[in-house]
RNA sequence: UGGGCUAUCGCCAAGCGGUAAGGCACAGGACUUUGACUCCUGCAUUCGUUGGUUCGAAUCCAACUAGCCCAGCCA
């Protein structure tokens, strides 16, 4: 345990291991890292990555990581998912302290800059169309043709962007381009424009500006703003290194970030595209962003996942420049890894049967006293009422049963978890032939606790006492998209898994879940962990979501 | 097609010239107040392919092959 401790710390990831170059060398003297997404939409899954990895590595190198939304583009940006994207870097646990940053605040430096760029002759005003310039960029084979407008003199530039900004430009009319080379085999250097007249209401700015950087200039501005050293990215992003060079260099900025990239996290079997959730979402085939089959931040909250499982999966999936996608089972570990000395270990049937023990007095109850979490003894004991009609898990009964089945069948004996055992004496059915009443007797000598060592029993079964149980709700969700069929249709769209989510209605749960909150989690045995619905429970019966089920080793229909 | 990047077990992933870590998954077995958990055991003579350099290569060189990204006034 200690050495494997002691061996992850040696062993670095390849961001690590740059930074480590970085202060050795004296490039850096700290470290500073952001996590800044442009608020367009919710968190999920794969943005965890980013912030956990952002995050984490500013805590290990004793520097600071700022929030800072990237807001250049008011066509797509909404105060609602800033508001969202907030709380789920909270809940994530990475702690931005007083440094929540908007890169629309930065517009008048930014402008700055760009002025700064045409009084050295390196940027300029093109009044091409946007049509014009594709044209003019050429493409992956020919290079391109300068603009007519490329040799404006300085005056002119600074005259003519200054009106940019007065607003005396219609929205596309003129943009303001860097001058590098259209020669480039790199596309992002052909002269790449830097600011657009854009006449939007910005959600931070409101109208004070009309003219907006683009995200090729605003980015390292934003970054060398708040003195971050390593800007980390996705991979996507490679090509557009050398032009964030450029502009931290001709924008004169002294101990300039450095862009590193690393690979998008995938999950198997999972959607995290935006068109395809807002699709989903749109068609009511999820009931919104924050659906549990979904893998958005929010999403998992609700289903039940801990900010402590979602840190410990992307500790594990590691960080690498080769675009790869992870096994969804991976996560269900690290779900059940993280609860499974945390929660306590509850009785809930999910598909109920009737269990009478004919030897039990009628009418007669007990509390039986049952540890919350054997492995676990801090978790501490409840009290469960006991009686002469049960209801047990229908699967835990069989008529005639397989080799190796261990639970109830007719003359076998079973332990009731922390009661007695009791053997199997009968059994009724209807017309159907679907069993109604399972009859048995216990023997009082075997109570759980008591020491009784006499005899040992193969199977061990859960249960709920008839007359105090708490009727519930169960959600079991699976992937929504269809395993088998792989993601997308000849047509592109989703293939959808039709399981994706199973209504138990009529579930019976232990009396003291009758308090359970909204989050709180449970381990009911042998059905997995179960967390208490955060927005769908009713006051009259409770909504449980499975978070994730339990590894079965036992298949019945085997 | 020009530019950039990647290739190590079913899935992640260490490895950085000295003879293939680890985790998930899977398969056996032990234990058990649930068949879970825990604990053992097994799981790449081989690192995309082919050549070369070297006493020695997953690691260096060359060529090939496959996959990903780029031709927004999106980020």
């Amino acid at each position: 345990m200690e050495d494997n401790r002691e061996a992850l710390e040696v062993s670095r990831n390849f961001i690590e291991q740059e930074i480590d170059k970085d202060l050795a060398e004296g490039v850096y003297d700290h470290v500073q890292t952001r996590f800044p997404p442009e608020p367009n939409g919710y968190l999920h899954i794969g943005h965890a990555k980013s912030i956990l990895l952002n995050y984490g590595l500013a805590k290990k190198y004793g520097g600071k990581f700022n929030m800072r939304f990237d807001d250049t583009n008011p066509t797509k940006e909404k105060e609602e998912f800033v508001q969202s994207i907030i709380e789920d870097v909270k809940w994530l646990g990475a702690d931005f302290e007083d440094r929540l940053f908007f890169a629309s605040n930065y517009f008048q430096q930014m402008y700055e800059c760009a002025v700064l760029l045409i009084k050295k002759g390196k940027a300029f005003v093109c009044d091409l169309s946007a049509e014009q310039i594709r044209e003019y960029r050429g493409d992956f084979k020919t290079p391109g043709k300068e603009s007519p407008y490329r040799n404006r003199s300085i005056e002119e530039n600074l005259k003519l962007f200054e009106e940019m900004k007065e607003g005396k430009y219609k929205d596309g009319e003129k943009v303001l381009r860097a001058k590098i080379d259209m020669a480039s085999g790199n596309i992002n250097m052909r002269d790449p424009v830097i600011y657009r007249v854009a006449r939007m209401s910005h959600h931070n700015t409101g109208d004070q500006w009309c003219i907006y950087p683009m995200y090729d200039f605003a980015h390292p501005i934003e970054d060398a703003i708040e003195h971050i050293t390593h800007s980390i990215c996705t991979l996507e992003f490679e090509d557009h290194r050398p032009l964030y060079d450029w502009v931290v260099r001709e924008c004169e900025f002294e101990n300039p970030p450095r862009q590193i990239e690393f690979a998008k996290l995938y999950l198997t079997n999972v959607v995290t595209g935006k068109r395809y959730i807002k699709k989903l979402v749109e068609d009511k085939i999820v009931d919104g962003w924050d659906d549990p089959r979904l893998v958005s931040i929010a999403a998992l909250r609700r289903r039940g996942y801990t900010p402590e499982s979602i840190k410990k999966f992307v500790d594990l999936v590691g960080v690498a420049k080769g675009n790869s996608s992870v096994d969804y089972a991976m996560l269900e570990y690290c779900i059940r890894e993280d609860l499974k000395l945390k929660k306590p270990r509850m009785m809930a049937v999910l598909d109920p049967v009737k269990l009478v023990i004919d030897n039990y007095p009628q009418g007669q109850t007990e509390q039986l006293s049952i540890p919350n979490n054997l492995e676990n003894q801090e978790l501490g004991e409840r009290l469960v009422p006991f009686g002469r009609e049960l209801y047990i898990e229908r699967e835990d009964f069989m008529e005639n049963p397989p080799k190796k089945y261990f639970r109830l069948f007719p003359g076998n004996e079973v332990r009731l978890m922390g009661a007695y055992f009791v053997t199997c004496t009968g059994f009724e059915k209807d017309e159907e032939g679907n069993v109604t009443v399972v009859h048995a007797t216990y023997d009082p000598e075997t109570k759980s606790g008591s020491g009784f060592t006499g005899r040992k029993v193969k199977g061990t079964i859960h249960w709920v006492a008839k007359d105090t149980a708490c009727q519930a709700e169960c959600r079991l969700y699976e992937n929504i998209v269809d395993e088998e069929k792989g993601k997308l249709n000849e047509d592109g769209t989703l293939n959808l898994n039709p399981n994706s989510l199973t209504v138990v209605k009529d579930c019976y749960v232990e009396p003291a879940l009758k308090d359970a909150k909204a989050y709180d989690s449970f381990q009911f045995m042998r059905n997995g962990y179960f967390c208490v619905d955060s927005k769908d429970s009713r006051p009259e019966q409770l909504v449980f979501n499975r978070i994730v089920s339990l590894k079965s080793s036992f298949k019945l229909n085997q």
